[in-house]
DNA sequence: TTTGTTTTTTAGATTTGACTAAAATTTAAT
DNA sequence: ATTAAATTTTAGTCAAATCTAAAAAACAAA
């Protein structure tokens, strides 16, 4: 079935705010789609009448076992040309969300399939996010916040959970990349920063508010 | 400046028919649109009003030199993305059209230009159909209708003018692609077909309504 | 040149997705 | 438990792109 770019990106925003609450509410979708909460309504009822959506007047909505699979097939061409982009491309990480967000909506099952298997079927896209696999399954990345992490391991940065113009700003001026090998050396209880070293040579303190947003694993 | 999908498509298709009549005329438009023709009128107006058309009521009409310049990057955009569907991805370069149709409507100046370089700058798409260079200049691919040539001069096809499944059909039919070499041996005036030799050792006799379709260069 | 045919345009309706302003409902606060 | 505030929905517009049916212009033919 094929759904208008509108559609989609409804359902995606929707996926993605589920990821924090079960319930998804008009206000906060409005406000991450960047349009006004009537807008919304009248789309979740056109999601509704399309099975996409669980949806109660004033109650609040979350997708349905259909609109789940269609979120999650849209989240995957996303991932899979972010990746392309940038391993292909040879774009910068923080430049590939908006490019990824146009081609995502050329819904052509061969083509990300084919896409999938000329990129050799990567786990995860450029900031670290697992990429759902052609039956919908998402890869556990198991990983954990530095901001928990036990001080002297070696770890390497899988994700940034925050991909502002802001944090990608910080994180280019530290050297922190999707890779790049960290160790924690010491935590201040103050203010809870973090002195961290970054790469081979380079130290750096970082405050808890990035900390939070940084997540890495082991080896 | 940015257009919408709907636009780009009219413009596309006026140039595409300017290439066999310098004027165009609606109903040939809104059949190559699969639209009508009143849709079609709609749409002129609108595109004269952002100067990317000449137009007069009853006249006929041409691109104008900016709507022209957006033309060629419309199909600079299409011929980079089918050769990258079919030189990176192995998709058959008679499957690639419908997608690319989708793919050149994302328009990121730094994406085609990274994309153009990652293919390594070709000369021509996998119908072998020139691609505009990001100045807009298409590049002149010496070739001639295998129709012309004389008997018993080797040549390569260049590129097929009809892309209709039917003629794609019938060319995989006799192992006919782009880049196969070819050598007339003998016409028969009766119907002007050709026979001719393909490859190494096959031979077949093509007719007339084909023959003009195929384009071929020397060596 | 008058008439008939084809082509093109206008006029008015429809669909999709968005908007504003106002009404309805829920939540929070006294 | 009322009232106030916030959230959500309805009602009515609007713009883009399409359509049908009818009018206008151009063309072709007797």
């Amino acid at each position: 079935m094929k759904f208008s770019v509108s559609e989609e990106n409804y359902i995606k925003n929707i996926f993605h705010l589920q990821q924090q609450s079960e319930l998804v509410n008009t206000n906060s979708l409005a406000n991450e789609l960047q349009t006004k909460p009537a807008s919304v309504t009248d789309m979740l009822k056109k999601l509704q009448i399309k099975n996409l959506l669980e949806y109660e007047k004033y109650k609040g909505f979350r997708l349905s076992t259909k609109g789940n699979k269609v979120a999650i097939n849209i989240v995957r061409r996303h991932r899979l040309w972010e990746y392309f982009l940038v391993a292909k491309l040879g774009f910068e990480w923080d430049k590939v969300h908006a490019i990824a967000e146009e081609l995502e909506h050329v819904s052509n099952q061969e083509l990300i399939q084919k896409l999938d298997s000329f990129l050799n079927y990567p786990q995860t896209d450029p900031h670290g996010d697992p990429i759902p696999d052609g039956d919908g399954k998402i890869p556990v990345i198991r990983q954990l916040c530095i901001a928990d992490v036990i001080e002297k391991k070696k770890v390497i940065v899988s994700s940034v959970a925050n991909q502002s113009p802001a944090m990608l700003e910080l994180l280019n001026h530290y050297h922190i990349n999707i890779g790049t090998e960290l160790k924690i050396n010491q935590r201040f209880s103050f203010d809870e920063s973090i002195e961290i070293k970054v790469g081979k040579y380079a130290v750096c303190v970082i405050s808890n508010p990035v900390a939070k947003n940084i997540f890495v694993y082991h080896e």
